[in-house]
DNA sequence: CTTTTTGAACTGACTGGTCAGTGCAAGGGA
DNA sequence: TCCCTTGCACTGACCAGTCAGTTCAAAAAG
């Protein structure tokens, strides 16, 4: 009945026992992104997750408060990795010197590298993100905002710089763009997996930068 | 047990008698595919596909032998659906004299105009298509083939004609072309539905023909 | 240093509810 | 008549969430 923290100091009370938790929670993220990737969030049990985390269906309940707070915390976890990296690649390219369509280019390679990483994760995003009447829709849509306008902040800079046109449509060239990088990334994975990033990151760059058609 | 269609003839067994059952069908197409575009496959129950169609449960299984197997055939009916629209397209604009990139170009509107159509396929299979380890993985790689064909189809003869260098990596230009389209109209269905098709489609093109970087 | 206490973390059997699929008698429509 | 549809009761599997009880490392007491 006694309160917490009777014990020690005020701060860090937990530190060590936290660490547990944490770790913990990380095992559940990592199984549970890999089952519902695979198998969709409602065909996914808690308790195929819980054996896959080696831990006990309570442990579940106990670190979330269901199986869709998982879900959304798990959601909430994976674009701060996407957005960090793709601001992370566009600020070194300008800290490089590169015009913004570098940082566009490099802005692709991370988005590649990212798939590369968690090829999981993206395939979850994906197959939720246009879904309607879902329990954590407005949690996507934060998702969503959060990469796209790393995205359009490049693109209006390369406007403002006159490197790029003032006809072109921001919100949805930076939609396009997305896709174009995440359709082929995915197709890439699935069924060209030999094949190089650099390789991958060559032809999407050649397609971005006009160099397709029109013959030298 | 005994397969359906043990009636009539080998070929066309269903044509004349098929009429009322025909129409079932398509009514519990059109349940299905907005209640799973919604909800997901999982979530989505039986009663409420027949509730949603007018029908009785029972019809459901009278004319379908599982739940998966009128999901598999929706996905089947469908990609008919967009596969011909992006030949048509393609051919239209071949027989009007258009060039190659024409053609391209023709086919994205097709893209936008089927998105348009029908946004809940559209995004039924985003949300199936990358997915691993599911009942009708196959089924999926046979309709994104029958899609992806049609615009390496284009992109081969273009290569051919020299419209495009012969650099480009088609099976993966393809893919991107596809997501470009496929994302930036969801997208636009999403986040800003009172934009019209020829403004979404006159920005496609634009990034698809280079004219975006570069100023004149 | 040893013993006792504490409580956060974890466990897994259990419950209440949901849902795919079945069975069947009766009711149209061509 | 025959094919299709209806309505409805029923079954058995499956599953999210609960809860009483266990573990163990660190803090407190001796």
């Amino acid at each position: 009945m006694s309160a917490r923290a009777s014990g020690t100091g005020t701060i860090s009370p937990m530190d060590s026992s936290s660490t547990r938790r944490q770790t913990t929670r990380r095992k559940l993220f990592e199984a549970a992104v890999t089952l519902i990737a695979e198998q969709g969030f409602s065909s996914t049990t808690v308790d195929e997750i819980a054996e896959r985390a080696g831990v006990a269906k309570g442990t579940v309940y106990y670190n979330f408060a269901s199986k869709n707070e998982l879900f959304e915390e798990l959601l909430r976890h994976g674009i701060e990795l996407l957005a960090t990296s793709l601001q992370e690649a566009a600020d070194a390219s300008a800290d490089r010197g590169g015009s913004r369509v570098d940082a566009l280019d490099a802005m692709i390679r991370a988005g590649l590298d990212f798939i590369a990483r968690y090829p999981a994760l993206t395939q979850l995003y994906v197959a939720e993100l246009w879904r309607t009447n879902r329990a954590w829709q407005s949690t996507l849509m934060v998702v969503r905002e959060r990469a796209i306008t790393v995205v359009e902040g490049v693109l209006r800079e390369a406007v403002a710089d006159g490197e790029l046109s003032e006809d072109i449509d921001i919100p949805l060239t930076a939609s396009a763009l997305f896709g174009m990088v995440l359709v082929a990334a995915l197709d890439w994975q699935s069924y060209q997996p030999h094949r190089s990033i650099d390789d991958v990151h060559a032809s999407l760059s050649r397609l971005l930068q006009g160099r397709v058609s029109g013959h030298p």
